[in-house]
DNA sequence: ATGTCC
């Protein structure tokens, strides 16, 4: 079998030769492996170009950090929900129906939470806040599935998981914070590193570890309105950022793990997205610290955004594309957008997963449908 | 990816 890492001195990138990744992604994975204070970077498969960084990546620097390769959805991850709602009585127009408006619901104990929450996390934002426990855009969703297998019936087990009722998969980050955030430092700094040790630095680490806990505040919301549209209950299982920086100790050298689209493997079970027309998987990370302790965020995009209506909208109506090969309904009024997530646009999820478990990255433990895709219910794009 | 404007 083909090794599925590859390295040179310090960039690897974990893919098997069946898995596609752009020339660009590469490039931009060197160069950023190039910048001062880079040490080590490795490549997930699911590496896609960005707009100056690659997404798909985890880079370990030594005496600084870089604030805009982590961009402005500082804290954006993926949680994962438990639900009460039993599958015989989740029939799509019916859920359809029930998450008419789920967003824009306003309700007193949300504003009540809200207001404790920052409160508990020294929380001082406000001009954001109108936009909380909504999805975004991009490739943010909130999904509601269905267990399809299970091949780790005790590992499925510890966790908590009903086949017989829907999961809900959140992805979603800081919103409006984690863009204020990155501003306020490129206008003073643009791309430079922040040293550690330094005033700015401080700064820059005290407002991204709120984002992260507003991101995370932020996928709470989206769920609890989920639950309250579906009227049903449901229990959180994981909540994991995969974009994000951390304060590591990697091969005896203390440094900062920049995550930028790459979900941590030292954090116990998580799930690894597919497209909306794709399966998604639970799994089990195992000793990854030949990846920098990270894994696959997703399935990665093949097409990049903006390319998609030209290649598809020939072959798809808005329609053809509110319905997936899976038998899942997709809610998304945008037209740009419902054409820059369609499925197309994205690698096989399966074979980004099978590179992981050739590299012996991961068990997986379970995989998992798509009933219900919510993208946006805002229409403004054309 | 976001907010804002066309």
């Amino acid at each position: 079998m083909e090794h599925s890492i590859t390295t040179s001195d310090c960039v690897a990138v974990v893919a098997s030769k069946k898995t596609w990744i752009e020339q660009l992604a590469i490039d931009q994975l060197t160069y950023t492996s190039s910048l001062p204070g880079m040490h080590y970077c490795v490549g997930m498969p699911d590496l896609h170009p960005g707009r100056t960084y690659p997404v798909g990546a985890a880079f370990f620097a030594t005496e600084q950090i870089y604030p805009a390769l982590i961009g402005n959805d500082i804290g954006c991850g993926m949680s994962l929900y438990q639900t009460s709602m039993p599958l015989r009585k989740a029939k799509l127009d019916k859920l359809a129906k029930s998450l008419k408006g789920v967003e824009q619901q306003c309700l007193k104990h949300l504003d009540e939470y809200i207001d404790a929450f920052k409160k508990d996390h020294q929380l001082h934002t406000s001009s954001f806040d109108h936009k909380l426990g909504t999805v975004g855009g991009g490739n943010h969703f909130a999904e509601l599935q269905r267990v399809e297998e299970i091949y780790d019936a005790a590992l499925y087990q510890a966790l908590g998981l009903d086949k017989s009722c829907l999961q809900l998969l959140v992805h979603t980050g800081s919103r409006g914070f984690g863009q204020s955030i990155l501003l306020a430092y490129q206008s003073q700094f643009q791309t430079q590193s922040l040293r550690c040790g330094t005033h700015e630095f401080n700064t820059y680490w005290q407002q991204h570890q709120q984002a992260l806990a507003y991101a995370q505040l932020n996928r709470e919301l989206v769920a609890e309105k989920f639950m309250l549209a579906l009227k049903t209950k449901s229990e959180m299982l994981l909540d994991v950022h995969h974009n994000f920086i951390e304060k590591i100790e990697y091969k005896g050298i203390t440094g900062y793990l920049h995550r930028k689209g790459a979900t941590p493997s030292t954090q116990g079970v998580v799930m690894i997205p597919g497209s909306r027309g794709d399966f998604s998987y639970l799994i089990q990370p195992l000793d990854a610290e030949k990846s920098l302790f990270s894994l696959a965020h997703g399935a990665g995009r093949k097409w990049k955004r903006g390319a998609c209506k030209a290649r598809l909208d020939q072959r798809y109506s808005m329609q053809d594309l509110q319905t997936t090969s899976l038998g899942s309904r997709v809610i998304c009024q945008d037209k740009t957008l419902i054409y820059d997530e369609a499925p197309e646009a994205y690698k096989s999820c399966a074979q980004i997963i099978e590179d992981m478990v050739d590299a012996k990255l991961i068990r997986v433990i379970a995989k998992f449908r798509p009933v219900m895709t919510y993208k946006t219910e805002g229409s403004c794009g054309s």
